[in-house]
DNA sequence: GTTAGAAATGATGTCGACAATATAGGGGTT
DNA sequence: AACCCCTATATTGTCGACATCATTTCTAAC
């Protein structure tokens, strides 16, 4: 599973108390825009001052929270614009991705991604919608390694990927559209296939911006 | 002057000696590749190991140093592909901020960094080429705050241009092009006062592109 | 009653010391 | 001589205590 070798390892106790902490935060246990008081946290997780300050100082590099000096940490607050923002910015690099992906990926990986689509495919049309998340990450997590930019995979897998994450469950969002994302993801695939860079990338971006689109749709409504 | 907008003020004292290190490390004062001893660095700027830990932190969060648990702290080593692939993230985030400025810049903006290039103008045309790369800098960050994009803003201004920054100093590259490059940024700017986003981002990402390919050159050539 | 200022409270920032881990060096064996 | 293991050393990780700052609350003056 290539999903799993996202599992960073966390060998000290602050790389345990970060994960813990990203997890309550990302799902919402902690409520967004909440305030974490490094003291509370120290007896809640069981551990000193130091590690939670080293884990709300990672959990900013994420842009999970915001601290001021002297203040304190927030967890950050989710608005619209600020989702949209993300969406620009996964366009952006997405985009970039597929194309340096069309170039750098073996022909085994591209052989790997085709398979996943094909075995997507039958879940898809199984019904079981319920693994489609999953599916989509898994693409998505696939291309972007493939791009083989370490910068690039740094910033969407360790930062903008929990954020969004955030905003899906916190607003309440279903996951992304089922059947006709599954078409853009293979059209995706064929232009990488072939090493259409150009087309990889104005497929991705258009794919992204879909999904954007389709979040704004779902905001207007509520 | 716009510049002085990112003007970081160090309230706390890890700020300072962040500040002071990032500055150390960009300049290379501290070589690339070299290992961060914190008992070192606590004697060296005076201050506790919690603070050079802390500052520490905030290096790895802007892709300055890598850390290594139980082992230690270096700063990056920088190779020519590392360069490159920085190039492509950032012709990607740039692309998008000089489509966003299109959309979302006032005219006051727009007539600000028209007056800006009028000005650059006249001292490139005096041949005073030595403030060349302050107003390359002072052009291109004008366009990322345009995009009113917060992410963009901040991976842009905190993370990349440090970098791009510390690869310049170390690799002994001069500034950027001067004369054809002055072109370039005519007519990105020419675009977004058009609120042409399309052709904004296109020439905005060429323009990076010929930055990129006029470095591999160099790099090249040594 | 309102406001300005000062004390009290609680938080974050900083520090030095201890614990746990990685690395280097020496001693012994094959 | 090469290799492994054990010890010594130095570094990082963690902790509790103190200093400093922001905020709240009380008091006093107008």
């Amino acid at each position: 599973m290539s999903i799993a070798a996202f599992a960073e390892q966390a060998v000290t106790s602050a790389d345990k108390t970060f994960l813990q902490l990203r997890v309550d935060i990302v799902e919402g246990a902690i409520p967004a825009g909440s305030k974490l008081s490094e003291t509370e946290l120290s007896t809640k997780y069981q551990v000193s001052r130091a590690v939670i300050r080293e884990a709300i100082n990672r959990l900013e590099s994420c842009h999970l929270v915001e601290r001021k000096a002297n203040v304190g940490a927030r967890i950050v607050s989710l608005t619209p614009e600020g989702l949209i923002q993300l969406y620009q910015v996964r366009e952006a690099l997405e985009g970039m991705a597929a194309r340096l992906a069309a170039k750098n990926m073996s022909d085994e990986e591209i052989a790997d991604l085709t398979a996943l689509l094909d075995n997507h495919f039958q879940t898809v049309k199984d019904g079981e919608s319920y693994y489609q998340e999953a599916g989509d990450l898994d693409f998505h997590y696939r291309i972007i390694l493939g791009s083989k930019n370490q910068h690039l995979i740094e910033v969407l897998v360790n930062g903008i990927y929990h954020l969004i994450r955030m905003y899906r469950v916190q607003l309440g969002m279903a996951g992304p559209r089922v059947t006709t994302a599954f078409d853009e993801h293979k059209h995706v695939v064929q232009a990488i296939a072939n090493r259409d860079e150009e087309l990889a990338e104005m497929l991705m971006r258009r794919h992204i911006l879909y999904s954007k689109n389709n979040i704004e749709r779902k905001l207007l409504q509520s």
